[in-house]
DNA sequence: GTCTATAAATAGATAGAC
DNA sequence: GTCTATCTATTTATAGAC
């Protein structure tokens, strides 16, 4: 495996067609072979990037996380109050799943696995998105502008609908195409718009008449 | 394949062996052999009692969702207000979960590969199930206890934050095992009231809630 | 860096004895 | 119904030429 120096183009090319198929199919689901060829590279040419399938696996999940880290952690540490802060995270997350479509199905088939293919690292990546979102929600508890919340089951009601909704679209259009009941669609403007009024409904303190809530 | 009108010892036990590693590895991560060992059968066995593994796979997939199908319809055909219908939808639905720890990560594997392994029969049920969910809210609109909201939209927003929840708890259990920040957990009986209380918050009429926490 | 060829292990599925 | 043995295809990974 050489220095990842620099990204050379064979070395970018495997990345992206190994994050489609891993993304479609899944880690076990995938063959090198399969991955190879979508690359229009020799199997063995992903072997002399990669020690193995599953590095290749890992460092696709590890640079998600960490742009995706970043992006976050630059959102919460503007100074704003923290229901603009929150807006703002909500708006970011759509576009970042909408950026990287095979994003989420990898993130599922993680959970799903009790994040098998995690170490330390991945893991320490994770924690420090759900960190951010609830730091956040903590932040605008402590201000009083949000009533006080369990933070995980706060900060789930708010990625929760997101990503299950985007998760979902593959099913729900194979069932329309079935003919079965209509379940309507909506795009990423409506769906950041209901997620932010959820959480602001989540969020608001019992009694909150005339509360001038400062950004 | 023997009619499935008895059900064998050694037929339940391979069912119940499968469910375990599918929902544990997933369809290609799982092997027949692995089945075969852990249901304490031959592998020819389960060849006996299904036409391949697919075949044993959707059908474990197919009586999950038809007995939760029918319960929540049970639910839907009481004679209660919408509000206490859906409390009783959310109640029902986290005790389901609990109840099969393996559907959770079949699920999430499912929508991962947007319902490659589903045929026209499950796409069915699960649009009977969305209908149910989806059929209480709009009842609710009707009778104008509930705002008007996207009947989609609305959907995700109450069983996403629950599976999603649910569904973390492997990886949260292993960042804390990790020594990385602490995620706080959460019994049944807390998850169940919060996301009664969000979507309550969520399906409020205008007055009840102010609309402007904005900052 | 890129290729061909192949090793070594494992997969799903079946034949046929009992 | 249950087993042993096996066929065939595919898998990850590597050796070695260029």
């Amino acid at each position: 495996m050489p220095p990842p120096g620099k990204p050379s183009d064979t070395r970018s090319r495997i990345i992206a067609a190994a994050a489609e198929e891993f993304g479609a199919r899944g880690f076990a689901a995938t063959s090198v072979d399969v991955i190879a060829r979508r690359a229009r590279v020799n199997k063995a040419m992903i072997y002399y990037h990669f020690s193995s399938k599953q590095a290749l696996y890992t460092s696709i999940l590890r640079d998600i996380y960490v742009a995706l880290g970043e992006q976050l952690q630059g959102i919460a540490a503007q100074t704003v109050g923290p229901p603009r802060k929150l807006d703002a995270l909500i708006h970011t997350l759509v576009q970042a799943l909408d950026a990287r479509t095979h994003f989420l199905p990898m993130f599922l088939r993680e959970l799903a696995e009790g994040g098998r293919h995690l170490g330390p690292q991945e893991l320490s990546l994770i924690a420090g998105i759900f960190a951010v979102v609830s730091g956040v929600i903590a932040e605008g508890v402590e201000a009083k502008v949000f009533r006080p919340v369990h933070p995980a089951l706060a900060h789930f009601s708010i990625i929760g609908p997101l990503i299950l909704f985007r998760a979902t679209a593959p099913v729900r259009a194979r069932i329309r195409q079935a003919r079965q009941i209509e379940i309507p669609d909506a795009d990423s403007a409506t769906l950041i718009q209901h997620i932010q009024t959820v959480a602001r409904r989540m969020l608001a303190p019992e009694e909150s008449h005339e509360r001038n809530i400062q950004g």
